[in-house]
DNA sequence: ATATTTGTTAACCAAATGGTTAAACCATAT
DNA sequence: ATATGGTTTAACCATTTGGTTAACAAATAT
């Protein structure tokens, strides 16, 4: 079940520090069961990355860097609203498509540790909302956009996109959706949320 | 910090436990630790729930028979599918403000283990999308809403209330907000988000 | 009163876990 | 060839952790 054989040591045991600590959080995850995972010997985990901890916050800044950037398009991109969330819903749901773990794990260990948000804010390029505020706001006055303020609007957005996979578990058991229907059911999204949101908020 | 001093053991020991386990998860959650929250000696946890496997399901249960009626509200109720939102809608997000853990435990501990929600399924009362399905075929017909998928519309409702608090910390960190404006936010949701759906779906 | 059941505690235990160490291995420079 | 430096391993260690036990206390039944 391992992947990259062929890389060196140090990106083995990153690639599967991600693999287990994205399933099993970082709470969950043993250190025994990633250096067998990488095919390594465990001293080799504190040889290269020294903790847990410091391993750990490996695998979330790589995994937040992913991310950001998905955020950023719809924060500070140049296009029109109609077009920010059209583009966004498409390219988000096929991103998760490929990395599935992602959101729920960053959720999750955030809920776990608010601090930790905090050593990321200053990082450059961590996603900022001041510019979208300023574009909601035009397109509201030029009356392009139905009223709302830009943090409900990108929260809405945010949700609709990313709560159906961070609760997949959930929703297909109350919509009795197995695997394959759910996965057709994530493709429609990709129309049917930029449309759902167009409509709520386009005036007519 | 512990509630309810005048409860039996067995409840004082609940009450400790959902309160671990919902803020740290299974394999946060320390037995040791639920016991001093409960003022008790840690053999009295095995006493009463046998092992902390039981215990946490003990609390599972208990959570997500308070999660279930919210939710058959919107599937099962016999009002029409406008009134369903904003009732829904408004409703929720009162609820959750009392439960703020609850979401975020519940959709954790499935992404955990997945296995365990065939356990629920069995219960009467477990949220089912039947009815609804049949109402939303109805008023997408009748041309009340615009057309529809149920499963879609359900996703979207969930998405909208529940997302801003399981990822409050993120959004917290994006829109620059302290928890003092982020519960403001919250309540605003209570008429926005409704709004929001309405204009989503409803026909002119 | 006293036997019996139920509730509670301190002490204990084995297994798991994150982390360390000292020796071995191996490529490369001298 | 061999000294040097980084790399890797097996064995080890201290602590934590879920769980148990045996003795004790407090109700409850007889």
């Amino acid at each position: 079940m391992k992947k990259a054989k062929d890389e060196n040591t140090e990106g083995q045991i990153l690639d599967a520090a991600k693999n287990i600590f994205q399933t099993k959080g970082m709470d969950g995850a043993r250190m025994q069961e990633i250096a067998d995972k990488a095919g390594i010997n465990k001293a080799m985990l504190h040889y290269y990355y020294r903790s847990k901890q410091l391993l750990f916050e490996a695998v979330f800044k790589n995994a937040f860097s992913l991310l950001a950037p998905q955020l950023n398009a719809i924060l500070n991109d140049d296009s029109s609203i109609e077009d920010k969330v059209k583009n966004f819903t498409s390219n988000y749901i096929s991103f998760i498509i490929k990395h599935p773990y992602l959101p729920n794990f960053i959720i999750q260990e955030l809920n776990r540790n608010q601090d930790f948000i905090l050593k990321l804010k200053d990082n450059k390029g961590f996603p900022n909302i001041e510019k979208f505020k300023k574009q909601v706001a035009l397109e509201v006055k030029k009356g392009i956009i139905k009223p709302i303020s830009a943090e409900q609007l990108f929260i809405n957005i945010l949700a609709l996109n990313i709560f159906p996979f961070v609760a997949k578990p959930l929703i297909m058991a109350f919509t009795n959706t197995d695997n394959k229907a759910y996965k057709q059911l994530l493709e429609d999204r990709k129309t049917e949320v930029s449309n759902f949101i167009i409509n709520a908020i386009k005036n007519t």
